[in-house]
DNA sequence: GTCTATACCTCGATAGAC
DNA sequence: GTCTATCGAGGTATAGAC
């Protein structure tokens, strides 16, 4: 599109830089506000205009970096997954399986009491072929599915997780504490502290809820 | 509202019997729409003007029927919610308490895949609102918590299930799964029959991902 | 690139004839 | 009670001045 870009002299100090600098900040502004919003009312709840006031910004300005609404959520979600991806990144990978798996389990739980995980509906096609299209949330969702894939594996080999689930089965089961209702239940009873309640899901999860 | 009501001479046929047979014949049909569009699309993506078309009335005419859409989705969990309570009066008592929790959490999966549970979003405050005051619904919501909470004390008197977790979050934990998307990514991997899906989410909530 | 202003659309809800 | 026709609110996206 944009063809006249202006080659920068030697000597001259990096113009372009600076500019994309702030560029790349306002977008991460956009994406922090796309992403608390989502997590607040969900995907059909939340409006442009919202977004456009709380970032400060006119909506016209918005579509200037974002071509759709589907595109500003896909960004959350790209955002959340490598978020995802580097604490995955970041645990020590010569611990037992199952507590690698146990705490990505509670990483997910944690991100969403913070009110910090963006709330998509699975049904929306429009908003799932946005997301299947863009390469920065494929590309880290591959990534940690391989990692947890590889960690179920694991703890199925070694004893500690049921040999009987299908692996794919228990990827899908662990991605679901992502947007339990459950979280949400328990803290609207209030009587139990964040800690307390990611305990409890965490043990009905992993320990079922018949007695071991 | 409508005062002139004719009355019916001494040996005529009930006429107004059989308009009313109608009248609940007709919201019998919509709420029927309205739960099937519910289960399809959810609360948000669902548009009167279609449960008008589904029913082949006017939209004009449901709303004599129903004050709202807020209304037309507590119909349609009233009904579940009966269908739900129903089914739990149905069981034999008798039998082990664990065993009747397994039948109810299996019967909310088996509706949830035969595309017959409405879906809709927990944030809504309106909606909210309009449930909390839906009379059938709210009663039903009561029954079926209070049959399910005593059967959750029976087993966890006779140990099968784990006494560690508070009543509430199992019953929390036994409703999510009439909403619990593992059973949609499943379905969609394309890999197992229902039946299948169904044994698998089971044994996940009733006894963990971990080896027993 | 950002702004104001608006086009265009969809949806929930209603008026009024029959 | 049902219909046709329409209103008003609110949504996404865009045009054009600066």
């Amino acid at each position: 599109m944009a063809s006249a870009v202006p080659t920068p002299r030697p000597g001259t100090p990096p113009k372009r830089s600076f500019r994309e600098q702030m560029h790349i900040a306002r977008e991460d502004a956009i994406v922090s506000a796309v992403n608390r919003l989502l997590a607040e009312k969900g995907f059909d709840a939340m409006t442009v205009d919202e977004v456009a006031v709380e970032v400060g910004i006119a909506k016209a300005s918005l579509y200037k970096h974002f071509p759709s609404k589907e595109d500003l959520a896909a960004a959350a979600m790209a955002r959340v997954m490598e978020r995802a991806r580097a604490f995955l990144e970041g645990l020590d990978g010569s611990r037992a399986p199952l507590e690698l798996l146990r705490d990505a389990a509670r990483w997910t739980m944690e991100v969403q009491l913070a009110g910090e995980m963006p709330s998509l509906p699975s049904e929306n096609s429009s908003l799932r072929a946005t997301l299947t299209t863009h390469k920065g949330y494929v590309d880290g969702l591959m990534e940690v599915s391989e990692r947890l894939g590889a960690w179920i594996s694991a703890a199925q080999a070694d004893g500690s997780l049921n040999p009987a689930l299908p692996p794919i089965a228990v990827l899908y089961t662990l991605y679901a504490r992502a947007c339990d209702p459950v979280l949400g239940f328990l803290k609207g009873a209030g009587l139990y502290s964040n800690e307390q309640i990611i305990e409890m899901v965490l043990s009905t999860c992993f320990d079922g809820l018949r007695k071991r």
